[in-house]
DNA sequence: AACGCGGGGGA
DNA sequence: TCCCCAGCGTT
């Protein structure tokens, strides 16, 4: 859950997700689907997909893999996460580089080279820090002690140098461009695109939705229709807007009413709470549209 | 190596 | 508005 994404936004989903799924075993034998409803507004639902993909793999291998090899040629563990489990779980001598590490590494040794394009030289550099005796001895301790002072000092903007333990051996601090480094290339601006959201309520305000793909954007999520998926009197319920990594998506919405949905519809209103956030914001604009509506309807 | 993939909070 | 977060898999 923490790949790509802060703590705070993590911290209910985690203890919702562990209520859910207390062991390994648990995870394994639920539904994919269920799965990715618990994870509806997480964000970046292939991790979903390969965590329960994983956990299947380690509830048939009996246990978790000890070596870093061994993690890493599990669904969804890269690189970072293996170290991370391997370090923090395992001891092993490893140290995970995520952004607080590149960070910390990049303004200690002063690399002026550019992320992302700069991320293996940096990378590389930062494991000079796990040389040090203190830290082999207790690498998940040192590994977290580093993503702290990456988090509440080494900030990205503006670095609390004067309260940073490493000021006396950081070469960028030294310099007076630690606020300016890790160095980012300028990105390309973020291209738009457009499309339609269908809103199908029943009288009992079932909503019409569908299963995505697999794969690809909001893989394996519930979504409201591209098409409408009944002949009905579709009425123009506004626009939402939503920005995703790589694009920014204007949806218009449209919405109508039926005394019940088509046969084979996959909708209950407590299926709306495993929507990703984009589809909720369209649902909830569907909605407003067909509640005027009614209301206009009453006051007439 | 480049690209696709969410969402939210803070500056 | 922009930045950036305990990154990974596919192509």
């Amino acid at each position: 859950m923490l790949q790509q994404t802060v703590v705070a936004t993590v911290r209910p989903y985690y203890a919702k997700f562990l209520a859910a799924y207390p062991r390994i075993e648990d995870l394994a034998a639920a539904s994919v689907e269920e799965v990715c409803g618990h994870w509806a507004g997480l964000g970046y639902y292939a991790r979903a997909r390969n965590l329960h993909k994983c956990a299947q793999e380690v509830a048939a291998l009996g246990g978790f893999p000890r070596t870093i090899e061994g993690l890493r040629a599990l669904p969804g563990i890269g690189p970072y996460t293996a170290n991370a489990v391997g370090a923090i779980a395992f001891g092993l001598p490893v140290l995970p580089v995520d952004g607080n590490v590149e960070r910390v590494a990049a303004r200690i040794f002063a690399i002026p080279a550019p992320m992302p394009v700069g991320k293996p030289e940096i990378a590389a550099a930062a494991q000079a820090f796990i040389a040090d005796k203190a830290a082999r001895k207790a690498p998940g301790d040192f590994a977290q002690a580093l993503f702290d002072l990456g988090a509440t000092i080494c900030t990205p903007k503006s670095p609390d140098c004067p309260r940073c333990p490493w000021k006396a051996h950081c070469r960028a601090h030294a310099q007076g461009v630690a606020a300016s480094l890790p160095a980012r290339a300028k990105k390309p601006e973020r291209p738009r695109r457009t499309g339609t959201a269908y809103v199908l309520l029943d009288a009992e305000n079932n909503v019409f939705l569908l299963r995505r793909p697999p794969k690809g954007l909001l893989g394996g999520m519930l979504a409201l229709p591209e098409e409408p998926p009944a002949k009905a009197d579709w009425r123009e319920a506004g626009a939402v807007e939503h920005v995703f990594t790589h694009f920014t998506l204007t949806l218009s919405v449209l919405a109508a009413r039926r005394a019940r949905l088509p046969a084979g519809a996959l909708s209950a209103p407590a299926d709306t709470a495993q929507l990703p956030s984009v589809m909720r914001k369209a649902l909830d604009a569907g909605r407003r549209a067909l509640n005027l509506e009614s209301n206009d309807k009453r006051s007439a």
